[in-house]
RNA sequence: GGAGAGUUGGCAGAGUGGUCGAAUGCGGUGGUCUUGAAAACCAUUGAUCCUUCGCGGGAUCCAAGGGUUCGAAUCCCUUAUUCUCCGCCA
């Protein structure tokens, strides 16, 4: 959610930059401070409606201690009407923040000015690429017949016990799995970031200060019973550990690392592009998330980029970097890299990760602040990356690494794997 | 799941209807002293919003929400949560 001073004070710089995201948002600026305007009118009434009515309490209660029963009956009914007064006022007051909440949660995050204009991923910008893609033999098969024919990753008992894009998996991919979780994790403790081990399950506070709510409902697994939601992401429980905190500033940088499950609805996904560990329903992830001075947020977004730019590196994939158009740019994010790697049986690029700065969006819903100097109250900005999520990394290195004597382990893995080659 | 007791400022902890945004201690910050540090002493130390050019003034917040009252941290209701005991259990 944007600042409302920072809307006020920048009106067409927001409604301009918000273009970028197709987002027309020239109306509901102005509702927007329209409301504020009235909201701050029905504050300055009800304020002092209830400072009178303060006063004159006070005011009873030496009436009575000093033995004048008949002034302080006249009082009390005086206050009385104040009173009255002051609930209407107070629903009036609360009826004006409630749609003024409302505008202002319906208004996506401001982009980067480096964002291309776009609409879909067509339109996102190359910015890096490294690696080639290899040439695999004629007999080459895409990863979900590999995972059945050395059984490792099995769809159908997946189907049988949950439903689809639930997979088990079984022996040297289960091993897999493990390797890469902990491979990941390893690699961010490197780079000085601190483990966590999230809840699964977040209220429904949690998925509003993370931008999930409310306009990502529908993609969240729902527990009606607890009224809890399965987290999509370990950016929601990591993130809102920040929720109402005020750091110092020599907090920063806050560097977390989780490896979690997530849960992810997909609804209206289907196709090609939803086979084998192309999209599951359940599927692993390392997550980092940093909390990060405003001064240096950007700064701190290519160390994360460059970070998760070497976990690939390391496992020997080929991948490339696209900053994503406006069209393609999440409601919270103000920048986003993703990393795609080359799946070479599927002949197409796999989305494995996406970085990005929120700037003080997410910060704002959740208060998330810390003390400058002068002890002002600022809001800090968030930013978060996967680092990686696994199934399309699977994909990946089984397609690619795939030989006539089984599929080839990377070297950096095998010293978590403990063998070399899945036949 | 059942019974009981709690939830107060960064922390500990007082406060059971009016002068309480809240004693006291610790911690934090600034200062005195000191070559420096510690100790001691002094001062200061919550958030959000409205208003004012500024000084300042006002409102709200004692887990959350609702109620009683002229007036609520204090009384009542609901919810969340913590602890103790019982039950169940990896």
């Amino acid at each position: 959610m944007l600042q409302l001073n920072y809307i006020r004070e920048n009106k067409d710089k927001v409604v301009n930059l918000l273009t970028i995201k197709n987002f027309d948002a020239s109306n509901i600026v102005n509702e927007i401070i329209e409301l504020d305007d009235l909201r701050k009118a029905t504050q300055k009434e009800l304020d002092d409606t209830l400072a009178a009515s303060n006063k004159l309490a006070k005011e009873i209660g030496s009436l009575y201690k000093s033995g004048q029963r008949d002034k302080a009956d006249e009082a009390k009914t005086e206050s009385s009407k104040l009173k009255l007064a002051a609930k209407e006022l107070e629903q009036k007051f609360t009826e004006v923040v409630t749609s003024l909440n409302n505008k202002l949660i319906e208004l996506p995050n401001v982009p980067h000015p480096s964002v291309p204009k776009g609409n879909s991923d067509a339109d996102n910008e190359l910015i890096y690429e490294e690696g080639s893609i290899p040439e695999l033999p004629e007999n080459a098969i895409p990863h979900w017949e590999l995972a059945s024919k050395y059984n490792i990753i099995d769809f159908e008992l997946g189907n049988k016990v949950t439903g689809a894009g639930f997979p088990f998996y079984i022996g040297k991919g289960a091993r897999l799995q493990r390797a890469l979780i902990n491979f990941f994790l390893d690699e961010a403790l490197d780079q000085d970031y601190i483990e966590y081990q999230p809840p699964l399950l977040i209220n429904a506070d949690s998925g509003y200060g993370t931008g999930q709510l409310p306009d990502k409902e529908g993609q969240m697994y729902y527990v009606g019973i607890d009224n809890l939601y399965l987290i999509p992401t370990a950016e929601v429980p990591i993130t809102n550990i920040y929720r109402n905190v005020i750091l110092k500033e020599s907090d920063f940088p806050i560097k977390n690392v989780a490896y979690s499950n997530c849960f992810r609805r997909e609804a209206g996904s289907y196709g090609k592009d939803v086979r084998g560990l192309n999209r599951l329903h359940q599927f692993d992830k390392v997550e980092i998330v940093q909390i990060q001075h405003p001064d240096k947020s950007y700064e701190t977004l290519e160390a994360m980029k460059d970070q998760i730019a070497s976990l690939l590196r390391k496992l020997e994939l080929p991948f490339r970097i696209v900053r994503l158009c406006g069209g393609d740019l999440s409601f919270t994010s103000a920048l986003t890299y993703d990393f795609e790697v080359y799946s070479a049986a599927q002949h197409m690029w796999l989305e494995v990760s996406s970085v990005s700065n929120f700037e003080n969006f997410q910060a704002n819903r959740m208060k998330l602040r810390f003390k400058d100097k002068e002890g002002k109250s600022i809001l800090a900005h968030t930013l978060n990356g996967s680092a990686l999520a696994l199934p399309r990394i699977v994909a990946a290195l089984l397609e690619n690494n795939q030989t006539d004597e089984g599929i080839v382990i990377p070297e950096a893995l095998r010293s978590y794997t403990k063998f070399d080659l899945i036949n």
